[in-house]
DNA sequence: ATACTTAATGGACGATCGTCCATTAAGTAT
DNA sequence: ATACTTAATGGACGATCGTCCATTAAGTAT
């Protein structure tokens, strides 16, 4: 084979050639592009598959080979596109990061003006089956705990938090407002600290045994919880 | 050198062999026992270089390399001792739990009957230096991450976290009873569930950012939850 | 002293890792 | 049609991985 393609050759037929280059390729569905050139659909299927991966066997085992195989792509694609696998990876957090995010905005976009209302959203959609499930908890974890050895995927790590601490805050100081005591920001503030760790513990919880896991009884613990901050709120 | 290791060789100084096999050996202090042959120590020696090296570079770059390289023993007692990477990790895994769990009854024992002062007993003790730091938190969550595709480490993950589990259900079952309501089991369900959450989320909020992290406060948000289920207890 | 058992050593081994690049295919400009 | 640019391919490469075992050292029984 390798003598073959040493000569010449623009003589064998390229239907043939191509079927057998890429031949199970009823993939196309609605991803595939208009041809089989296309960098833009190419990077985002490594990401994909590199996701993927991660959240079926675990960030240790996905290697370049296992993601180059799920994307069934070629093997200097990683190389071409991202410059290497640790590029690849972080590009990967990115652009999970950036998903969660615009999945919870998604979500409270409704509920935007009432505050009361956009953190029960926040709630909702952190522990909705969109953003909450056996494939994101697993990436998520993943990226956290190599986040201590990897700059790049630290970035993405700690700004998709602080997006999401953000929001809640600001939402806990204009109800905070409507308690004129004297400890006014310290409410908020542990009002916020309180609610992120719940979710944080809550994606651990389901982590760890997701089928066990009640999205009702979650949302009600965590209600619970902030009602006892604002009486007049949450009931 | 291999050619003088493969004669008859009774001859050379056994002082000298001595310190040039394990040249730096200042690191006796109070681990080493008597000789130099002691499986038991080597045994404990790779268990606690597999943990160390997972809580500083990661369990995806804690290799047999570095684990020996740590422990400064030989490259075969790995196979030796455990028979393999994989059985390491589990007994690793194992060794921690139970570490872990020790600790926490260490931090109980005072509270005994006293089904209040147990959970804040557990409280304190599970968000305490001596369990809560930046070892032991990246090594849970490396565990906790590895679970997945690893039965055994696995098995023991979750058994650390049912005995927690049992421990704090029980004294919030005694505390319930003081509230003759209808719905006692599912206010001690509740309180448990919560509990367990809010510590969980900690520890995931202390790894990400060590530093940052308050105690103090911590233990303040925790105590407000709960009070918010039981009005008459954790004042 | 000698024979025997067990612990420890460290290198050989095949497998797999991620990177890199020469080569080919596809698409565009003229 | 032809020249040129860019995307894609897939194997070669050195490095590193975990396992295994022949050999040696240490300790014990007689």
């Amino acid at each position: 084979m390798s003598i073959f393609l040493k000569m010449g050759r623009d003589w064998p037929p390229l239907e043939a050639l191509h079927l057998t280059s890429t031949s199970p390729d009823i993939n196309g569905s609605a991803a595939r592009k208009t041809s089989r050139r296309d960098p833009e659909n190419s990077r985002r299927a490594l990401i994909a598959a590199t996701l993927d991966t991660i959240a079926e066997i675990g960030i240790t085992d996905t290697t370049v080979s296992k993601i180059i195989e799920r994307a069934e792509l070629s093997r200097g694609m990683i190389h071409l596109h991202f410059g290497g696998k640790n590029q690849l990876l972080v590009a990967a957090a990115q652009s999970f990061g950036e998903e969660y995010f615009e999945e919870l905005e998604r979500g409270i976009q409704d509920a935007a003006g009432d505050p009361e209302a956009i953190i029960m959203a926040v709630i909702r959609a952190d522990l909705g089956e969109a953003l909450m499930n056996e494939r994101s908890t697993r990436i998520w974890h993943a990226f956290r705990g190599a986040a201590h050895a990897n700059d790049g995927i630290a970035l993405y790590s700690s700004t998709r938090d602080k997006r999401l601490r953000d929001t809640i805050r600001s939402a806990f100081r204009d109800i905070a407002r409507d308690y004129d005591e004297k400890d006014d920001p310290v409410l908020a503030r542990d009002a916020t600290f309180g609610l992120i760790v719940l979710l944080e513990g809550m994606w651990v919880d389901y982590l760890s045994n997701p089928h066990a896991f009640s999205r009702e009884a979650a949302v009600s613990i965590i209600r619970r919880f902030i009602s006892g901050l604002f009486p007049r709120h949450f009931r």
